[in-house]
DNA sequence: ATCCCGAGGG
DNA sequence: CCCTCTGGAT
């Protein structure tokens, strides 16, 4: 049985987390266009750290979206080769570049629209550019916010589209983006997929996930 | 063994 | 909905 919070409650579970992860933010940070395009299209199952290692070297030989998309993609390979599923990478972070130069202008499009055609980069990956290097607000929707967001009743829905709609309808645009934050940080650090540290957990007693599990492990 | 702030394709 | 692609960290 869901659990939706009320919208004073989402606020008092928002002010909650904000208090447990005053340092929430994003670990990919790039600024400039181009380079989270291609940092975010790294990022698909592999840590943070590493994709800023590979980054670093990547943009120095290739700094920009004229360099890449001319590259030799066994170079690209060889330079991301340590953050996991590197063909699909080496060749969409190319044929993005291509695609960027020549029917972008060279520029990186603005609209989540023209950045889903970039091969590579889906709804998530187009939202976390919108919003962390174009100023527009968005709600990425990763598995961490998908999962938490389903815990703590802040949506039921079963969709990564339904559960992006019910953030938004439930917080002030301003504040998606420290919404996206703390929701991953809360889903990496304590709301684990697996082990979930309800013990530990903030935010445990608006919620209606750890009220069920404690029945369910009391009533063994 | 299991998990990483996914995307594309069937 | 399902599956596959991948190496590294724990």
């Amino acid at each position: 049985m869901p659990v939706i919070l009320s919208g004073d409650r989402v606020r008092q579970v928002v002010a909650t987390l904000e208090d447990t992860y005053p340092d929430a933010a994003p670990e990919l940070d790039f600024s400039n266009p181009f380079e989270l395009v291609i940092a975010v299209m790294l990022s698909a199952q592999c840590t943070d750290v590493r994709v800023n290692l590979v980054t670093h070297e990547l943009f120095a030989r290739y700094p920009d979206a004229q360099s890449l998309a001319s590259a030799n993609i066994e170079d690209v390979e060889s330079i991301i080769r340590t953050c996991g599923l590197y063909r699909n990478k080496s060749r969409n972070a190319i044929a993005a570049s291509q695609m960027i130069v020549d029917r972008f202008c060279g520029e990186v499009p603005a609209s989540r629209e023209e950045l889903q055609q970039l091969p590579g980069i889906g709804r998530k990956s187009a939202n976390v550019i919108l919003s962390c290097a174009m100023s527009q607000d968005a709600i990425a929707v990763d598995t961490h916010v998908y999962r938490v967001s389903r815990r703590i009743g802040l949506s039921d829905a079963s969709t990564v589209l339904g559960v992006e709609k019910d953030l938004m309808d439930a917080t002030p645009r301003k504040k998606w983006s420290q919404l996206h934050h703390l929701l991953i940080f809360h889903g990496r650090r304590c709301c684990k997929a697996h082990k979930p540290q309800c013990q530990t957990c903030t935010v445990a007693h608006l919620c209606g996930y750890n009220a069920s599990r404690n029945k369910s492990s009391s009533a063994r």
